[in-house]
DNA sequence: TCACGTCTCTACCATTTGGTAGAGAAATCT
DNA sequence: AGATTTCTCTACCAAATGGTAGAGACGTGA
């Protein structure tokens, strides 16, 4: 009943396959030869492709939830230091971990079951998240604005720099260290910039 | 010599398939039935699958272009008005082709010779958004920061805004017309306060 | 009318896909 | 030691994939 190693050998190797060049093109053979075993051992552990999706999923979300509570609790009062914070964790992937928002924006081309299977799991951040931005908007420390809409727009910012090197070096960008701090810093003078109070 | 239409009406119908469901995961059998003809008539008309990509990479430049290029020229000399035009020009894919947007995202996934050649088709525009920015930045009339990463992280708002109604619908927001007016007006919103000189 | 280019079709093919069946090694329990 | 559970393997399979070969329908120009 121990070991467990493979499995979550499986699980990270997943994780990263499909978030960099999409769930859909991943096949079980392709993660089965990264981690260094028969596709067969990887239907052992989960029993179908679908479920391996979900376990992957929730692999995701634990470790986004880990990161993301954390910073919430870090910072001090000023809900733009908090929001600062919160851009910076979910930074912090884009360098180390770079599938891991890779795989939570495949969410739009998944199917409604892993789609919902994943809301389940993140659901309870996003709620935190919507009553702090609206209630720090009705005390007038923020921007006043749609918090949901708000909450996809920076999701999307932060995430979409983070997904799309691509894109940041079609606009010139060198993808090196100096490079990654740059846009760190930039990011973060956009959504301060965006969501001062006026 | 003539014709073309079956042609055309392959091209539209790979770049719905290809921008909604991802590239990877879209057979030239899918492409067929869409369209209601044989997947060899497909190859008929595009040497292999992926001159066809490559082809439809052409397609959504195109169609891209042009609304980019008429939203530059049309409004006014603040530059604030302009870079709202071109926001809501490129948005307005996002209600009446949400593929043209989800396919330019889909470079991440794409092969280096593929990538190329959308960057090809792309760079005139993205320099002239460049040497724009820069030098408005440079008469204080814009919030001063990196021109290059500024317009990356613009794309990326924009286009996540538009590629993942479903994150958007995680947040709480309703997928119809009014959510959709909604949607704009905060994006107009959030941009401009990010842009503003300080 | 005949030849030719245009366009779509049927018939195949080798490879890869997700998945099943079940054997065999190794550890763990009794 | 013997029995059982845990884990990975080989050997398959039906379906789907990208692609080739080539026939036949169609209109157009000579």
């Amino acid at each position: 009943m121990v070991n467990g190693s493979t499995r979550i050998r499986i699980l990270d190797t997943a994780l990263d396959l499909f978030g960099t060049r999409g769930v859909g093109t991943v096949s079980l053979d392709d993660i089965a030869d990264a981690v260094g075993v028969r596709k067969q051992t990887v239907l052992y552990w989960f029993k179908s492709r679908s479920g391996l999706i979900d376990a992957v999923l929730d692999h995701a979300a634990d470790e986004l939830l880990v990161v993301v509570e954390a910073a919430i609790r870090s910072r001090g009062d000023e809900p733009l230091d908090r929001v600062d914070a919160v851009v910076c964790a979910v930074f912090r992937p884009v360098v180390r971990r770079p599938a891991l928002l890779g795989l939570i924006r495949e969410v739009t081309r998944l199917d409604e079951s892993h789609i919902n299977h994943l809301r389940g799991r993140l659901s309870a951040v996003v709620e935190r998240c919507l009553s702090y931005l609206t209630s720090e908007m009705e005390k007038g420390r923020l921007r006043t604005c749609d918090p949901m809409v708000l909450a996809g727009l920076l999701y999307s910012t932060v995430s979409g720099t983070g997904t799309e090197p691509i894109v940041l070096e079609t606009f010139g960008w060198e993808p090196n260290a100096a490079g990654l701090r740059q846009v760190r810093r930039e990011l973060r003078g956009f959504v301060r910039a965006a969501l001062q109070p006026n």
